[in-house]
DNA sequence: TGTACATCAGTGAACGCGCGTTCACTGATGTAC
DNA sequence: TGTACATCAGTGAACGCGCGTTCACTGATGTAC
């Protein structure tokens, strides 16, 4: 009781908004957005009504900040997955491929469940929200297809492949694959589908530019 | 305007059920389940709000009842990948890349853009439902499943791979690959994205394969 | 061929509950002089 | 070091609207005899 009580006091202070919009993430991808109340939210955190109104301006408010702290997590993930291959390895091919296989590992040893995509969920339900947060949306699978892309035709030049197939698709293959392995994953309640997936990339990567 | 009206006419009078299906079908791709209201469907069907729940107990059993419409449809898409690919070939490799190649063809030819899928909508709002919902969801994707490993086997013993990668995986590869091109092909609003997986999907099996 | 009854495909009015939002107010902390 | 004021991080009560659901009822069509 003394532990958890020292233990909370130091957080309570200033993160109310953080721990909203956390509560936010976990019942939005439980549920949906509009599903998702204002009442539940606060009752998570601990305050009041009006106290959440403080933080946000609206509800949409609360979406945009939602895919704002998103944004900023996605992109350091693809950011790791570049940066720890290539650390170990100066051809481009083998760091992407450490990379990928890296990643792999880190989803698999997720502790809980992946609770899966804040940018999927949102695009399954775009007609809620305003052009602003679909262009954020927009934004940040452009970034993973801009990341991958430059990286493929750097590769292409240092690996020629023979029949190379379309490298912009093949760049957008790792978002679709992470979107649909996390699906798969959610739906056959399996963590270990999305790895998989990363993985068969990486095979498929390596097949393209090894030949 | 007599057309019209005669084109009207015949569907008009016994298929009321099937229309509220699809205007819920075309409403929750947009904007989710929970903000799909009772309401909007029976103004686009044109009844009123108890002709609504003559048809469906409650909107619970429309969520089932949509799954169960959707689960029939996507049944007969990965039969046709089958199937079709299979008329013209009698090698199991060959049958399933010229399927998989009719089914990116058929994919990019569609006259509207491809509005989504209903199990990946649910599977992000799974919290909403009770769990019989959520086992046709996970059984809409085990038929994915099943239907590509069990050709993949058939296809490995006609064309035994070196260095083949997670079978099982691969098969999911499919599903994901839709799952995955479909959500990007939304948030960046181009059809094209979807089939252009596909067709890598089916270079990588090519690959994989025909080594 | 006509009548009695059952089923189909809805209508119309009412309900209570929960939701997002507003508004006036407040105690604690920080800053200027 | 003390006082005045501003900002921060909320509280509490009230609002109106839309939602899913219920219930008694109805006109048209189908079926049995």
């Amino acid at each position: 009781m003394v532990q958890s009580a020292t233990l909370e006091k130091t957080p309570k202070r200033h993160d109310t908004r953080e721990r909203l919009l956390e509560a936010a993430e976990r019942a939005v991808l439980a549920k949906g957005f509009h599903a998702t109340s204002i009442e539940e939210l606060i009752v998570a955190v601990g305050i009041t009504k009006s106290g959440f109104f403080y933080h946000f301006r609206d509800k949409n408010d609360l979406a945009r900040s939602m895919m704002q702290r998103y944004m900023r997590a996605d992109a350091d993930v693809v950011e790791g997955i570049f940066r720890r291959g290539d650390e170990l390895h100066d051809d481009p091919l083998h760091g992407l491929l450490v990379g990928l296989k890296l990643f792999a590992e880190m989803l698999g040893d997720l502790p809980e469940h992946h609770p899966g995509c804040l940018a999927a969920s949102f695009c399954y339900q775009d007609q809620l929200f305003d052009q602003a947060i679909r262009d954020l949306n927009a934004e940040s699978f452009q970034f993973w297809r801009k990341r991958f892309r430059s990286r493929f035709d750097v590769i292409a030049k240092r690996h020629p492949p023979e029949d190379a197939p379309d490298l912009e698709a093949l760049a957008d293959m790792a978002a679709a694959l992470v979107e649909g392995g996390l699906i798969l994953g959610r739906v056959f309640q399996d963590p270990s589908i999305l790895p998989r997936q990363i993985l068969l990339y990486r095979d498929y990567i390596r097949r393209v530019f090894q030949s």
